[in-house]
RNA sequence: GCCGCCGUAGCUCAACGGGACCAGAGCGUCGGUCUUCUAAACCGAAGGUUCCGGGUUCGAAUCCCGGCGGCGGCACCA
């Protein structure tokens, strides 16, 4: 029996106790985890709810504790059971059979066998393809592809989705500088890319500083600026020279992010473009479902005359219309707004329409990436999945864009009131910042006004932000040198390999332990740490485990010959009882096996830090256990056996965990 | 002005739809641990009126009201 399975079944079992004693039970059944295993392993509020209910329907005032000590004698004629405690003013603390429990689960293998077909789309990323990626798009990345990783581990089939806004005013800017300032043509960018690539440069960089210096020249030449509506125009309307430009920057761009990405093992399944959404006439379509449904209407007189307008009455302003949103403007073209739900709609298979796919990149391993197109292509029907579709759509987008997105979301309701607004969720997070101390060692000038800030926005426009791969450069530098100083005979092509595992454990985990709405302010210190609360550390418990084994296996000892002399005996519960050293054991053992709730909660919460929490938990309650406990030492071999069978749960669980944090344990470090 | 998020130890953060002896971690500080499975580790100590004031409750960091302070969002931009 699983851990999860036992809790319910007690549930069910305090729920059973309280009707048979009390004629009555709580809506809920509740379980907590004790503070401290000396408490229990599992902790039932329920004698508070109990007594609440019981005073609201008879009006009599019981005592929690007397009504805990009533249900107490039916959970302990359980035999996973030990015993049950009631403690403090009224918790009823269970005690599992640790022996029991030990055995049970000595080989269990972390994961949902069964998928239970709904999809559900995860989209993330979503970087404008005109410069390089920063650590701000970083962590929503990261947040995004813990998520899904999450989702799969509960059983979940998932498309990840990176929309590509090539289309978009962003990319028109970087556009506007190859040719306005730079005077290139395509043949000209596509040399420059090639010198690039000679003097291993990349092209995203490059068009960071020229996005940030085509910034900077708006402020002064207006003209320039005048371009810029003529350019995003031209690249919207498709079929010239500048939309084929455009195209080729952004692609290259779009290459280069997915590389930067695939260092941090983050992949894609589709990379939905704004292009095909504008050229298929997504909108139309979505536009003449919103009228026969009655959501919008044209608005005749008022400030907003002249538009198509859906209301929402949930953000009230001054005057009632401010509410309204704004969906085609009086010129007749479309917001973004109104663009977003049509792409909302195809997500969730609402629209009636579809793309057209073909692939865009394979990744070493084999696995494709497709990207939409509006032509229709022979791999279209014959060989690309179907997308789409989602049961329910999971949009990464920062919590700038909460307000928008909710009217997304609402609006997709108020057209299909029968899909509702829980098939859309915004997962959103706060930004990355930088503190500005670290700003300075970007060398950037700070203006006394910034200094004073706690913290400053990075800036794609401006050219301020840590890149990504700058800094994953960095991180596997310093593994990279500690790993040469602490295994020098390492085999050369290994070390590299240890030390990108390093620096994509250590980055990872430095953007999923902060809970999503928290602002982190980048602090280099914190980012390269590699002690601590770190991924680092995390790995390095999961690391020394295996040399456990791997030790072990030298003296000819293996893990199954552990887990048979447990299931010979039965005085593994003296062990796992046998005082401080007993609960230390327990600990980690139980500890162990709440990956499973874990993950589950990070799923219901959409909290991955959950998930990183958890994992640094584990990875010092193992680390404990080495200190006090030496397992090859170890004379009695009953003991040495369930420390053994402890120590694999502990380091499966942290493999599984770091596993759906795209984290992997090294072989060394 | 309106809406939203936030305010917890010197610093950075946790605390699961209110609850259990001292509100927990990490960093930093001070002190201790390597002839024994990797010291990127472990142990111990110091450090908090959970921004302030009310209220609800047997019970509040958590819920409600009112302040103060910080940040974000409020386009016929994306």
């Amino acid at each position: 029996m699983t851990l999860l399975e036992l809790q319910n079944l007690l549930k069910d079992k305090v729920r059973a106790a309280a009707i048979m004693h009390f004629q009555m039970a709580p809506d809920q059944i509740v379980s907590e985890i004790p503070p401290k295993t000396e408490l229990g392993d599992l902790a039932f509020p329920a004698a508070f709810e109990l007594a609440k209910v019981i005073k609201q329907q008879t009006g009599e005032k019981q005592n929690p504790r007397a009504i805990a000590e009533t249900l107490k004698a039916e959970l302990e004629k359980f035999d996973f059971v030990d015993h049950v405690e009631v403690a403090g003013p009224g918790y009823l603390n269970v005690f599992y059979n640790r022996g029991k429990f030990l055995r049970e689960n000595a080989v269990r293998q972390f994961g949902s066998e069964t998928t239970d077909g709904e999809k559900i789309c995860v989209e993330h990323t979503s970087v404008n393809p005109n410069k390089a990626a920063h650590i701000g798009h970083v962590r929503n990345s990261v947040i995004g592809d813990t998520f899904q990783r999450i989702l799969k581990a509960t059983g979940k089939s998932v498309e990840v989705q990176n929309y590509i806004d090539n289309t978009g005013v962003q990319v028109a800017d970087v556009v506007v500088g190859f040719i306005y300032l730079e005077n290139r043509d395509l043949d000209s960018i596509k040399k420059l890319d090639a010198e690039l690539a000679a003097k291993s440069e990349t092209f995203d960089y490059y068009c960071w500083e020229l996005y940030a210096k085509v910034g900077q020249r708006y402020q002064a030449d207006e003209e320039l600026k005048a371009k810029r509506a003529e350019v995003l125009h031209a690249i919207e309307e498709g079929g010239n020279d500048i939309a084929l430009l455009a195209d080729y920057v952004a692609t290259r761009n779009v290459e280069c992010i997915l590389k930067t990405m695939e260092r941090l093992s983050i992949r894609y399944d589709l990379l939905p473009r704004e292009s095909e959404i504008l050229h298929l006439h997504f909108w139309n379509r979505a536009f003449e479902t919103m009228k026969e449904r009655g959501v919008i209407h044209f608005e005749n007189e008022g400030k907003n005359a002249g538009c198509w307008v859906m209301p929402f009455d949930s953000h009230e302003g001054t005057d009632e219309h401010e509410t309204d949103k704004i969906l085609v403007r009086s010129n007749g073209t479309v917001t973004y707004t109104g663009k977003d739900i049509a792409y909302q709609m195809w997500k969730l298979g609402l629209l009636g329409l579809d793309f057209y796919y073909k692939p865009f990149f394979k990744y070493a391993d084999g696995k494709e990436v497709w990207i939409t197109t509006a032509e229709r292509s022979a791999d279209t029907h014959v060989r690309a999945p179907s997308f789409g579709h989602g049961e329910a759509v999971y949009n990464v987008i920062d919590a700038r864009q909460s307000y928008p997105q909710e009217v997304v979301k609402k609006g997709v309701a108020a057209i299909f009131p029968e899909k509702g607004e829980a098939a859309s969720v915004h997962l959103s997070y706060e930004m990355v910042a930088l503190s500005p101390a670290a700003a300075g060692e970007l060398g950037f000038e700070i203006s006394d006004e910034d200094r004073k800030k706690p913290f400053i926005e990075m800036s794609g426009r401006k050219g301020l932000g840590v890149k990504a791969d700058d800094l994953i450069d960095r991180l596997e530098a310093n593994a990279l040198a500690e790993v040469e100083s602490r295994h020098p005979n390492l085999a050369a092509d290994v070390k590299p390999q240890v030390a990108h595992q390093l620096a994509v454990g250590a980055l990872r985990f430095f953007l999923l332990k902060f809970t999503r709405n928290t602002i982190i302010v980048f602090d280099f210190g914190e980012a390269l740490s590699t002690e601590g609360e770190t991924g680092t550390f995390c790995q390095y418990s999961a690391v020394r485990a295996n040399s456990i084994f791997r030790k072990a296996e030298e003296q000819g000892l293996s893990l199954l010959h552990f887990q048979e002399i447990l299931e010979k005996t039965h005085e593994a519960a003296t062990i796992l009882n046998d005082g401080e050293a007993g609960n230390e054991i327990w600990s980690l053992a139980i500890l162990s096996s709440r990956l499973d709730e874990t993950v589950r909660q990070a799923a219901s919460q959409n909290e991955p830090a959950i998930l990183a929490k958890y994992t640094f938990a584990l990875a010092k309650a193992f680390n404990l256990f080495y200190h006090h406990h030496k397992i090859l030492a170890e004379r009695d071999p009953v003991k040495q056996a369930v420390l053994a069978v402890t120590a694999d749960m502990a380091r499966r669980s942290l493999t599984s965990a770091l596993d759906i944090m795209g984290i992997e344990v090294p072989e060394k470090m």
